[in-house]
DNA sequence: TTTTATTTACTAGTATGCAAGTATGCAATA
DNA sequence: TATTGCATACTTGCATACTAGTAAATAAAA
């Protein structure tokens, strides 16, 4: 592995030797299928073993690496029947959230979600996709937190790993530009008052998000579980 | 505590931990505020603290026990808010696949979902409310099961944790007939292909699941957090 | 009596040693 | 050459010792 964690020794180490590797598989620097080894992290880390395996049964719990016993730790492949399910949820959820948005959305709302999709034109024009990767998942935070549901999307968030994993690994695959348009017909349901037209622009925006993934497992089957 | 878990100590103790004090929560044998301590856990079992220690980890995963440094490990109090957010996704997700199973279900599932009902009013016959939990439960996932998306559905199991918790608690006071009718209302949806019919059934019902929430907050504040 | 120190008995966090299972390379054998 | 047996070096699971922090009871002082 190549970057150090900063650990605090003034706190508990244990979460932030889980926060360190957590945040390394969700980018993509651990890949699915990679093989860890609590005394070698340990000795990376500069801690024993304790803390390192207690990040790994969090990490295990998260679905994101897998204990075999007596015989390694290691990255999660990614399961697409679980990305697709995460997506399922995301389309339900989410067009539910934009349904009640789309009565109650105001002016000051839709001006600050026109400046958030101007801002990710702005990552677009720098051909910036990592950027565009965040910006989007401030523009959906940010749908949830107006409906009132700042709890739905932290539960979302759990669930999206998954997808970010794969998000991060083809951020360059992606048709950015067609994707901040369907952020602005989302928008423009919104700003009509029209549930029906937002909440079909949110469906069809969420369902494209995967369009990719068949072709991604078929060039890079060593990332997914068979 | 009461009961002792059976350990079979030529498997790993420490999943088997967890799953004991898991069902214990969800149960409400330990109910929210409760104190544990891994040492007293430990002699209970007959185990070191180790396993013991990780079972707690995996169950603050999961959002039912909360580790104060130095100070213990409490079962967590139910948040208001995330039993709302629970029930909202619920109602989302389900009501996406009652839709698309409308358009599917054929006269076995349908003959199947009719005697699910049955078993339910035999429950309700002999007031057997803990009996129609399970049932109501497995009700559901068969819904889930039949629109091909189980792994969907176990998904939601993680997130009903916290309803679960809660309607141990108040099954008594549920009205369980008017949960089967509504069962049955979905089921009509089904048999007559009407999509929209059956999710405003999935709706209705699984709105009304809570509607008893505020009085028990209001009665039994001690479960909750303020 | 009230307040302040101090002791004592807890708690979880971490380090470490040992046990048991697994993979691997090498040597002996067919 | 191919296969088997074994030594060795791993792996995680668990038990234990020790640390540091907390809380509450007790003793000392005002």
């Amino acid at each position: 592995m190549s970057m150090q964690p900063n650990i605090d020794f003034t706190l508990s180490t244990a979460p932030q030797v889980y926060e360190w590797l957590r945040d390394a598989i969700l980018r993509g620097e651990l890949p699915p299928g990679s093989r860890l080894s609590e005394t070698e992290i340990a000795n990376q880390v500069g801690v024993s073993r304790q803390p390192v395996r207690e990040a790994f049964i969090r990490l295990t719990s998260d679905g994101l690496a897998e204990v075999r016993p007596q015989r390694g730790t290691y990255i999660r492949r990614i399961s697409v029947s679980a990305v697709l399910s995460a997506r399922l949820i995301r389309e339900a959820v989410e067009s539910d959230l934009i349904r009640m948005l789309a009565e109650q959305a105001d002016d000051r709302l839709l001006a600050r979600l026109d400046q958030e999709i101007e801002e990710q034109s702005v990552a677009v024009a720098r051909n910036d996709a990592e950027t565009f990767v965040r910006l989007d998942d401030r523009f959906h935070r940010l749908l949830a937190v107006a409906a009132g549901q700042e709890a739905v999307w932290e539960v979302l968030e759990g669930l999206k790993s998954q997808m970010n994993r794969l998000r991060y690994i083809t951020a360059r695959t992606f048709d950015i530009q067609k994707l901040i348009g369907q952020h602005a017909e989302i928008v423009e349901g919104l700003r009509n008052h029209d549930p029906a037209l937002a909440e079909q622009a949110m469906r069809r925006h969420l369902r494209e998000l995967l369009n990719d993934l068949p072709e991604i497992s078929r060039s890079r089957p060593e990332l997914f579980i068979p």
